[in-house]
DNA sequence: AAGGATGCTACACGCGTGTGTAGTCACCGT
DNA sequence: ACGGTGACTACACACGCGTGTAGCATCCTT
């Protein structure tokens, strides 16, 4: 369940797990290398022996991560029955104690590596979706796969507020199978008809025609301010 | 265009701008007082003068923002015309220069009220949407209604990612004006079609009834392990 | 068996930081 | 005119932290 291992590891090894833990629980500057040899069960200098400073360190547990989760890709790919949505679950429960490291790393803007790797996952996956569309999207598909990786991302990311607001703890198996359901409820159901979509598009076209590039616009309302100052 | 105001307001603002500038830049525990203070023009000890601590400071950065963006909302809601995806537009552009502090108070799991306000301002959006609907969906609205929050918001959240992936800045009109396209397209066209969506459906339904909480499931595959410890 | 690399620890330094304290200046009510 | 309240500054303290250094034990190599 733990995944691999007991608790005797390679120091190495279990000092990277525990900054994973760290910097997931604590944030990175938070997190202290004192701390993460505790857990680890090691003096605070063989964390620098190791791995020479905290930044070293936090990017050796970014390369970790991205080795496990595209060796989980390679897995999934070469599965018979690919499960559409399952491939958000499968890797939410592969990643296991380290969601909280990625959603961090992830909003931080690190990661970049693993994302990108997500993305290019993604992208085969939509162009079949694009097989069946009937006239061709106007924004390449690297881009929407970028934006669909984002929003299936986002559950990692903001599972904090989820869990509050669904009063059910997201990283959990209970949370993973409301989780499901919701995402094949909203993944199934547009939330623009196609003649909604057009319609909005075609303002989009007008608005940005009117003022090609020179003042923000297609954003209507401009806030109105309040003295409190 | 910068809002409200040229630099002279009040310091006790200036201050709250400034900090909203720099937690947004460099996180909250990278960012120091006296760097606030300095963009702010004032000194460090007027910091802690109108705010009491760092962490009040923050608080008072989130209470801020909530108070500027339920204003908007309240406008938006008074408005005639609900533009749909306009929303997340117009939203993202009131929020203007602090749209990395919000992506950074989310992501840590601040501004949980802000959430909590952006939840239900989108249910009964949802519920036009759910009157049209042949079956009634299995999944509290609620619940929908908090996904689909947090995947408007991954955008903002991850957006240096998808600054980098696409290669175009995401906080400029031009990325507005390709996001808006992006959700669009993907808002219009369901990932999963009704049969796939039953099918998976009784796929977990059958998952679930066979484990009702025991083990994990419905992760089907177990990461393989690497020697690399 | 010598010798060197490697895993690992203990201890100390120095810097940046949040915070605390004292003091100055200006405005305002009475 | 005068106390007093609030905006604002300068300076110092203490602490936690990352980092550096020196040293010890163990194991592999030849």
């Amino acid at each position: 369940m733990t995944g691999p291992d007991p608790d005797d590891l390679t120091a190495r090894a279990r000092i990277r797990d525990a900054a994973l833990l760290h910097f997931g629980e604590h944030g990175f500057e938070r997190a202290t290398i004192r701390g993460i040899a505790e857990t680890a069960g090691v003096s605070s200098g063989l964390v620098r022996h190791h791995f020479g400073s905290k930044q070293a360190l936090r990017e050796a547990c970014d390369a970790h991560l991205v080795k496990l989760i595209s060796r989980l890709n390679d897995q999934v790919r070469a599965d018979p029955a690919p499960a559409d949505v399952n491939y958000v679950a499968a890797a939410r429960a592969a990643i296991g104690p380290y969601q909280r490291y990625l959603a961090r790393a992830l909003a931080e803007g690190g990661a970049a590596p693993l994302f990108d790797a997500m993305v290019r996952m993604s992208e085969p996956w939509l162009a079949d979706a694009d097989k069946s569309r009937d006239h061709t999207p106007d924004v390449d598909r690297t881009t929407r796969a970028a934006v669909t990786t984002a929003m299936a991302l986002s559950v990692t990311v903001l599972h904090q507020h989820l869990s509050r607001v669904t009063g059910v703890e997201m990283f959990s198996p209970e949370g993973d199978l409301l989780l499901a359901r919701a995402l094949i409820d909203i993944y199934s159901h547009p939330m623009l008809s196609l003649e909604e979509a057009a319609s909005i598009r075609a303002a989009l076209d007008k608005v940005q025609s009117a003022s090609p590039q020179a003042d923000r616009e297609s954003t209507p309302p401009r806030i109105k301010e309040h003295r409190d100052d």
